[in-house]
DNA sequence: TAGGATTTGTGCGTATGTATT
DNA sequence: TAATACATACGCACAAATCCT
């Protein structure tokens, strides 16, 4: 009989996986905020390896429309103008409707837990908001409820063109002086609607909620970016 | 005063996106069926460079699901069984409606007489039934029609879910005993109904007529490979 | 069970492109 | 304009993983 040892598992496909999420989080929760400059040979050092591995994340960011990198000069963070942004929103909320409709998905138990804690941790968090943190919740909120939607394509693309955005709405509270409390206890509201619709079974609901919730955060910000004068100073 | 060379251009964006092209119409027009192993070096050698930029275009294939590497093993390329495909088709048909709803863009004059001229070439295959030529037209015109929406995103996975679908509809029609003539014939048709829908500028129209033909594509494909039984031999 | 053949993954030196002085 | 600094891109040798005999 041999020992079955929990071994740390460090597969080539495990690195690759593990360098590609911090990064891409890093990326998404302003930690390299749009047009900064990506060193590999630093990059590289911070995860122990050479430059060749960590350039075949940074070829896969590039793809998803993270990166951008040119030749001679540099890897950019990059940016997304407003107009960009807002077709990207719009075809968000159509995805969104979708998830209710394309092969609804009732919660598990499993899913069903991880929402409420989400939902308590939320609101812990309004009591001392962190933009950061909110961004981090924000992350795990999308990525469990497309769980909603048994449809895995659909699923890969709301979560793709989520990340694509996530940043520059993060971006844009810490530019203008959006109140990070109150869009924190509209997110907790948001999740609880969500909440009380999955409880019974009304799928379909809860996917209309959160189109509701895309549309609306999209139209605080740009009235808060375009219009700036318009807020209290 | 200096000459302006009309040089072609090699630079390393040139070159990888040229590969990329190649290899992904390699993939999606059958010359490399699914489960084909693709070797590194002979296609380095092909290209005539080294494993490291030919690996680069490998990852980027291999985000987009058309390949899969193992270490150790090979690079393959990807099936799809017929579960998965449904997901993707159910999801291809609502986003082909949307091409009509979000941005409508009424084709401009080139965009037009490159619809028509693929009408015309369509019209010229029915005579000499080709599958791979059919394949080559049916992504030509894919790619042209998603420019009747403005909305950039949509654009893309239309394109990238559509890419991800084409092989496995050719390779069924290469199995089963679908009619390759009826076919082209019948894409012939939706061409022209499309033009016919494009000429009065009814986008949305256009765009619910290609949902109907991708709707029917996949269910005369389902009745081919489930029920081969059923079809005459 | 072991070993050799083959394939992808990695490390590193060098080439090439860009911006600045 | 030329030279220098520094970034990404490339080529190659070797390591690691898998498969088959």
């Amino acid at each position: 009989m041999t020992f079955a040892p929990a071994e740390v598992p460090h597969s080539a496909r495990d690195r690759f996986d593990r360098m590609h999420t911090i990064l891409r989080d890093r990326i998404c929760l302003l930690d390299y905020p749009p047009g900064t400059r990506l060193s590999e040979e630093e990059l590289a050092a911070e995860f122990g390896t050479s430059r060749t591995p960590l350039r075949r994340v940074l070829v896969r960011l590039e793809s998803e429309g993270l990166l951008q990198s040119v030749h001679g000069v540099g890897t950019f963070v990059t940016d997304v103008d407003i107009e960009a942004l807002e077709q990207t929103y719009q075809l968000r909320m159509e995805l969104a409707e979708l998830l209710g409709i394309l092969g609804p998905n009732p919660p598990d138990p499993t899913l069903w837990q991880r929402l409420q804690s989400l939902s308590t941790e939320v609101r812990t968090l309004a009591e001392h908001p962190d933009a950061r943190r909110f961004g981090e919740l924000n992350m795990e909120f999308f990525h469990e409820f497309h769980g909603i939607t048994s449809n895995l394509p659909l699923r890969e693309i709301c979560e793709r063109l989520f990340l694509q955005t996530a940043r520059i709405w993060l971006k844009s509270m810490a530019a203008s002086r959006i109140d990070v409390g109150a869009e924190v206890r509209i997110f907790a509201d948001e999740i609880d609607e969500v909440l009380r619709a999955l409880a019974i079974g009304d799928v379909r609901s809860a996917a209309l909620i959160h189109r509701a919730h895309i549309s609306m955060s999209f139209t605080r910000m740009r009235l808060a970016v375009i219009e700036p004068r318009l807020q209290p100073q």
